[in-house]
DNA sequence: AAAGCTGCCAACCGCGCGAAG
DNA sequence: CCTTCGCGCGGTTGGCAGCTT
């Protein structure tokens, strides 16, 4: 239906980074700061549409990333506000300074899942295994793609299987621009999303007010979240 | 030593949303 | 209002590295 793609296709790089195109994205980025993705391939001489400079800067390049293996603490809250938001990875990341969405995601994935798992939680519901078993299929996969397949991906089950507890959320972007690190706001605030105590007007304020009724461990360490702290 | 398998992560894709015109 | 544009999100995939057989 008529929607163009994001970029012309013909002239773009795709794949893997160039240490290259790296250095060409991080100095313009220095220069001009961040925003204006579509238009800044061209501006900074990168053959890449600006999605992907978007995701190249956020994912990897931004100076203010942690990487390196999560901690202990990271983890449980990472379990905590999943039982809480769901996949909302970007809302999740906007709780673990220097964490990004996409790095919390995999780290889920390819982690947290198997973590819950050997506690007998079932990391959709956040429910005790047996208590889903029935719906959601304990399969020991072999492969980590039909893992994260088969236990993973759906929003939706979340939603649907977390009916004791009663999310809140006012996950709208039009209540959450957290990540709003465009151009105009400021290029610092790449840092993460939130550093953004400076200047989160209340209407802005992510109203995480959660009333929950969790069954399972976690409603003692659940507080109500809201980004302006 | 080689082949096959598994795990991981960077990057892509499609879509929804809000803003602007 | 309606349409278009651009951004950001969540889900998915490709490919590499490490491990096992």
């Amino acid at each position: 239906m008529g929607r163009s793609p994001c970029c012309e296709k013909e002239h773009t790089n795709k794949g893997a980074w160039t240490k290259e195109e790296d250095e060409q994205l991080i100095n313009y980025i220095k220069l001009h700061g961040e925003g204006c993705w579509r238009s800044l391939p061209k501006a900074a001489g990168l053959l890449r549409c600006g999605k992907s400079c978007r995701l190249r800067w956020i994912n990897y390049l931004r100076p203010d990333l942690k990487r390196g293996n999560f901690t202990d603490e990271e983890d449980e809250l990472i379990i905590n506000l999943h039982s809480l938001l769901g996949n909302k990875w970007s809302l999740i990341a906007s709780r673990l300074p220097g964490r990004t969405d996409n790095e919390i995601k995999n780290y889920w994935n390819t982690h947290v899942k198997r973590k819950l798992y050997s506690r007998g939680i079932d990391p959709q519901t956040h429910r005790p295994l047996n208590s889903s078993l029935s719906s959601s299929t304990v399969t020991t996969c072999s492969k980590s793609k039909t893992l994260s397949n088969n236990v993973g991906s759906s929003n939706s089950s979340f939603n649907n299987n977390n009916n004791n507890s009663e999310l809140r959320l006012e996950t709208k972007r039009s209540a959450t621009p957290l990540m709003k690190v465009n151009g105009k706001q400021d290029s610092n605030s790449s840092g993460g999303g939130v550093s953004s105590d400076e200047q989160v007007s209340p209407q802005r304020r992510l109203n995480l007010e959660l009333s929950i009724g969790l069954p399972f461990p976690y409603q003692s360490q659940v507080s109500p979240i809201n980004l302006k702290e």
